[in-house]
DNA sequence: TGTACATCAGTGAACGCGCGTTCACTGATGTAC
DNA sequence: TGTACATCAGTGAACGCGCGTTCACTGATGTAC
C-alpha cells in the first residue's frame, strides 16, 4: 500500500472519481445496473452534469470502473476469509469460501447482480473483464492443491473426458479432472442458491442459511473425499 | 380446449392482445424487460402509440400478462417432456425434467431472464404471480411419490430438522424430509448451471451439455436411492 | 328490416419527464523562466 | 520572488432523443326496439 506520490490536482481528482463511483454504486443498489444515470450521479454531488465526463467519457466507463471496483470488493472478501483459516483444516478452509460469498452477495445484492447477472442492455462489458467467478475456483484450486487426494472420484458420473473442462483446467491447473467436475458442479449449484435466495424464488420461512450449510457439507465431503 | 363462444369484436380484441404481447416479447427477447417500451410496441404494430392503452392500461400490466404467458410455456414444456416418459421409468422421468428445464431456458434466454433474474426496477410484480419455480417442484414431487423410496437420506447431511422446509413441503405435500432438501440442491444446481451457461459465466469451450448431463446423473442417483 | 342510440377501437396532438453527450466559456491552479 | 503562459475542472445552455400517459375527437361496429 506505498502511496505513489501524488501532485494534490492528481489527489482531488482520484477523489472526485472515486466520489463518482461512490454515486454510482448506490443507485446500482438500489435499481441494479440499470437504474445507473450520469445525471444523477451530478445531481447528487451537486456538480453540472456536463462535469462527470470531465472523469468519465462515457456511460459504460462508469460501469466498467464499477464492475471492476466490486469484483475486487468480492474476491478480496472471499481471500480474507480462506486466509484467516488455518492451513491445514482444508475442510475450513473450503467451507469459508462457500460462505463468505454468500455473505458478500447478501450484504450486497445488486452489485451480485450487475457481476453475475443477465448482461446490461446497451452496455458492452470490455473484453479485459476477467470473470469474476474464476476467483472464486482459483481459491478452490489452491485448497484442492493442498489436500491429499483421494484415489478417484466419489463416483462415477464425475469421470468426464478432459475435453469437457479445458477452460476450467486451465483456471485451475494441477487439479485432478474429476475434482475440477466436482467443482464445477459445486460452483453451479452456490451460484443457484445464492441467486435463488436474492432475487426472492426461495421459500420466504424456510430456514435458508441452515439449506445453504448442508450443501455446503455435501460439496466439502464430494471434494476431499 | 372449448372455445367459448365470441363475438366478432372480442375475437379482434383477444388477437390485437396478442399481437401486443408477441411484440412486447420480441423487445424483451432482445434487449431484456428493461428494454421493452410501449411506444415501440406501437411502433411495431402500426398504431398510434395511445391505442396500445385501449389493451392494457399501463406498462406495468403488459409485462405481468408477459411474465404470465412465459411462465406457462414453461410449465407446459416441462409437462410435455415428463408425460412423454413411461410412469415407470422414474430415473428417464425426472432426467426428462431437467434437460426439459435448460432447453427452454437456451430457447428462451431472456424469458428465462424474466421469470428467475433479478428483479426489474420500477416493475413491481402482483402478488397473484406464483413463482414459476415451483411447478418443477411439483413435478418432481410426483414422480417422488410414485418411486419406492430408500430407508434413509443417501448422506446424513440433508437429515434437515424439518422447520427448515416448511414452504418446501408445503409445494409438495407428502414427500420425505430428506427427499425435500436433495430436491431443493438439485433445484439451484440446475438454477445456478442454466444461469451461469445463459449469462456466459461458463468456460464458452467447455461441453456444457456434458457437464450437465453429468449433474443430472448424480441429482437423480441421490434422489432414487 | 330499418332506425336511433350506445359502445368502443383507434387517432394525433400534447404534457412533462429524464436521459447522454457536446460545446464554447470562465476562472482557478499549476509550471517555466 | 515575480511574471507570463498553459493546463484543466467545472459551468450552463443546448441538441436530439425516447419514454408513459392523458385527452378530446372521429368513425366504425354492435344493440334495442
Amino acid at each position: 500500500m506505498s502511496k505513489p506520490r501524488l501532485t494534490p490536482r492528481e489527489r482531488v481528482r482520484a477523489e472526485v472519481s472515486a466520489e463518482i463511483l461512490d454515486a454510482a454504486h448506490r443507485q446500482l443498489a438500489d435499481g441494479g445496473a440499470t437504474h445507473i444515470s450520469l445525471r444523477a450521479v451530478a445531481r447528487e454531488l451537486g456538480m453540472a452534469s456536463s462535469a462527470v465526463h470531465r472523469y468519465f467519457a462515457t456511460r459504460d466507463d462508469v460501469i466498467t470502473a464499477l464492475l471492476l471496483r466490486e469484483y475486487t470488493s468480492l474476491a478480496d472478501a472471499l481471500t480474507a476469509a480462506e486466509a484467516a483459516v488455518p492451513r491445514v483444516d482444508h475442510r475450513g478452509r473450503i467451507e469459508a469460501l462457500f460462505l463468505a460469498e454468500r455473505r458478500w452477495a447478501l450484504d450486497h445484492p445488486r452489485s451480485w447482480g450487475l457481476l453475475f447477472g443477465e448482461p446490461v442492455p446497451g452496455y458492452a462489458a470490455p473484453e479485459a473483464t476477467t470473470d469474476p467467478a474464476t476467483r472464486f475456483f482459483q481459491l478452490l484450486a489452491a485448497v484442492s492443491r493442498d489436500a491429499p487426494a483421494p484415489a478417484g472420484p466419489p463416483s462415477e458420473v464425475f469421470d468426464l473426458p478432459p475435453q469437457a473442462l479445458l477452460v476450467a483446467a486451465a483456471i485451475a491447473p494441477g487439479v485432478p479432472g474429476w475434482r475440477l467436475a466436482v467443482a464445477m458442479a459445486a460452483g453451479a449449484w452456490m451460484f443457484g442458491s445464492i441467486s435463488a435466495e436474492l432475487w426472492g424464488h426461495l421459500g420466504p420461512h424456510d430456514d435458508l442459511e441452515t439449506l445453504y450449510r448442508a450443501g455446503v457439507q455435501h460439496w466439502v465431503s464430494l471434494l476431499l473425499g
